[in-house]
DNA sequence: ATTCAAATTTTGAATAGTCAAAGTATATGT
DNA sequence: ACATATACTTTGACTATTCAAAATTTGAAT
């Protein structure tokens, strides 16, 4: 069994690895997704290397083995199950969920977990719109793009918000950002980097390009 | 905040000092009750008291200081409460969720607790019949007295079984000794160092004063 | 009073995870 | 080809928690 430490690990590099669609994972980005600085990511990962988690490119990066794969499937199973869990069933709020989430994760078990699988009735994603990982770690891929692809006069669907930040999320909340809703670009002009998008009848507002490029939409 | 090692050091200091109605707690027992070697108590034992969760008397033992009871009492809470949601939602046995709980006290945040609480509509006592400690760090006293002390012929309701092992929990299932059933109390007899009883109309079976001395019951 | 066993403390060493700072490799622009 | 900024690795040190084994204290029994 990994410590804690490790499961962070784990779940960060398949994160990193899903995003940015390269089975490679660079040390800073690895630094960075954890908090911690590029010589104690360095020497952490040799250990998991050695523990058979993941593949060491000196100087190239990380790519999980099975093992590790099968393991960082696992760990955002149980991420996204307990999210669910705290919105749908106690009532928590959307800006909350994560932080909660990342503190219960390494302490639930499969036992546990299966059961509260059970209780929710199986969801496939999570209240962000993320897919749940399966008992057996497969991940279904929705063909969404982010927002800041689509052109003036799009309709588009939202899917996910990839951003975790509270402020963000609480954010979005009022902006009717929610996965589900439609959402229409208003304009779109690569010079203003911005976009201009309405939600039902609600006022229009705009959007920089940092923030499109996380949230997830499909037709 | 506490480490999760301090916690649990809080935790047990409060049990065993409810158990023994005695507000020092030796070093030895705290040494058993966290398997870990006395060295390791001592040691850990003179930083809590640095960080001012307890008094240490040194040779005489440890108490727990106002914020260490607080503290203590509130793992206490958690401990339970999550007990009680892993049986009443989650039909977990009950011989299974002592270890559960123990993992996931550590995670669950003060907010989620509550939001847990309200879901479970305020219990008072745990799946084992023991009190749940108020928020504020309340816990009511029932005035029971273990199963040892009854004498033949007596009738008596079950309070609480004291005993976590799962082997045991297991044992007590099968024959019914779950808080809230009656039991009658067929012989005793201080020299057998066993009591014969029965529940409902099965079986008679006995029990030893090992065992018997772990179930609290009241008139 | 003295002795002895039990309980407790001390000491020295190990492990996991971390940082800061110094050193090294690499890619990129000129 | 060369200089350099950037990314990465190495090194030395620190903290929390643990153990094993040696040393000490205490209380009870002779």
């Amino acid at each position: 069994m990994p410590s804690s430490t490790v499961e962070n690990y784990l779940k960060n590099i398949l994160i990193v690895s899903l995003e940015t669609k390269s089975s490679v994972v660079s040390m800073g980005k690895i630094a960075q997704g954890l908090s911690v600085t590029p010589g104690t990511a360095t020497t952490m990962i040799k250990n998991m290397a050695a523990d058979g988690w993941i593949s060491y490119f000196p100087r190239k990066g990380v790519r999980l083995t099975r093992k590790g794969r099968k393991f960082a499937m696992s760990m955002l199973r149980r991420h996204r199950l307990l999210e669910t869990f705290l919105v749908e069933t106690l009532g928590l709020d959307w800006s909350e969920i994560h932080v909660e989430a990342e503190e219960l994760e390494h302490a639930i078990s499969e036992k546990v977990l299966e059961k509260l699988d059970e209780f929710l009735g199986r969801p496939r994603t999570d209240p962000h719109g993320h897919p749940i990982p399966t008992k057996g770690g497969h991940i279904y891929r929705a063909n969404s793009k982010t927002l800041f692809l689509c052109k003036t006069g799009m309709k588009v669907r939202i899917d996910s918000i990839i951003n975790q930040e509270s402020d963000f999320l609480r954010f979005a909340r009022t902006k009717k950002l929610i996965p589900g809703n439609e959402v229409t670009i208003l304009s779109h002009e690569k010079e203003a980097d911005a976009i201009i998008l309405q939600i039902g009848s609600d006022n229009p507002f705009s959007l920089g390009s940092r923030s499109s490029e996380k949230i997830l939409v499909s037709l």
